[in-house]
DNA sequence: TAAGCATTGTCACCCC
DNA sequence: GGGGTGACAATGCTTA
């Protein structure tokens, strides 16, 4: 790849410096944490991706995978504590003369 | 020339015409469609801001906007039978030795 | 026994009220939300169907729904992007050797 | 309906088998799945950890955050449109009086 | 009918 | 801490 603009021989400046500066930006540094990110975000995507083809075997194993997903997120929620927020959801079911739910 | 991909088909015409056809497309009848859509979209979109103030007057009354949300969905999801469903989600939270649920 | 279902006699309380509480919720006032937000989705539903069939109708002209819906897309981000504060973000942009967004 | 509801299909076995049914569902391996899917999860929980550290250190180091995702966002886009077939497009563009697609 | 896509709703993060 | 914004996941539609 060549040189694209904002390389450090675009000096024009007054004052010495490390790395180059264009419009008052450091451009290196900028170059490399954007670098970085897009690094981890591929991965990420990767990763997203394999979960994916997770899916996709379960599928292929007979399970639903709307259902599973509705699994993983249940376990999700179970690790934490979500019964205040439940008892609120009963007393506005209850207000609107719903019944809270025999189950989802 | 052999309806082009995507041109309406009365556009076999090679000179005159009503709507001038720019690369074999009728521009005129594309613009009224494009027109109509955003004009609709335009006003969903001015719903979709409504429905966001209603919520935020509801929580300016002392509503919790999130639980609100839920009763709404749930009163969504009643209308239509999900039982089915559920009864697979138990299964498979059965086969993790997962209770089913005392209410979600 | 409390006065569940929230019907709108439930005035059959001690204390004078606007508004029933059920359980500490004003129920009034909560079914008032609910009918008002489940309207507005109502129209925004139907406003969604409206477009549907337009796309439908171009269909029937010859047009292709699918690059249909992306003209409309390309159209929607350009107009997004004019109205951007890009000062900062142009710099950056210039930093990185990236044209600062060749405007529309 | 046959195959009944996300089973996997080579579950007509009777009595004996490896893994053990639960309620028709072979819970050894929806457990295997489950605990696949939970594993990548936190692993890209963990990405995105990371990530979030990047954006904190160049901030530490005079970047504007908010501009920086939106740089990435920007080149994420770019990138997008670069692999895009446009034939039909452009012409329906073209029929709008929008330039093509002005490459980067 | 299943796969891909587009939209919609949810959630978490960031700024005020 | 509360609101706003942006990413992500999930659902429904559309097409092959």
């Amino acid at each position: 790849m060549v040189d694209v603009a904002g390389a450090p021989h675009e000096s024009k400046r007054t004052t010495t410096q490390k790395s180059a500066d264009v419009g008052g930006i450091a451009a290196g540094q900028l170059r490399a944490f954007v670098e970085r990110i897009e690094r981890l975000e591929e991965e990420k995507k990767a990763l997203a991706g394999d979960i994916k083809e997770v899916y996709a075997e379960a599928k292929g194993n007979g399970f639903d995978t709307k259902i599973l997903r509705k699994v993983i997120s249940i376990r999700k929620m179970e690790e934490a504590e979500r019964q205040e927020q439940e008892s609120l959801l009963d007393l506005y079911l209850a207000a609107l003369g719903m019944v809270p739910q025999a189950a989802e």
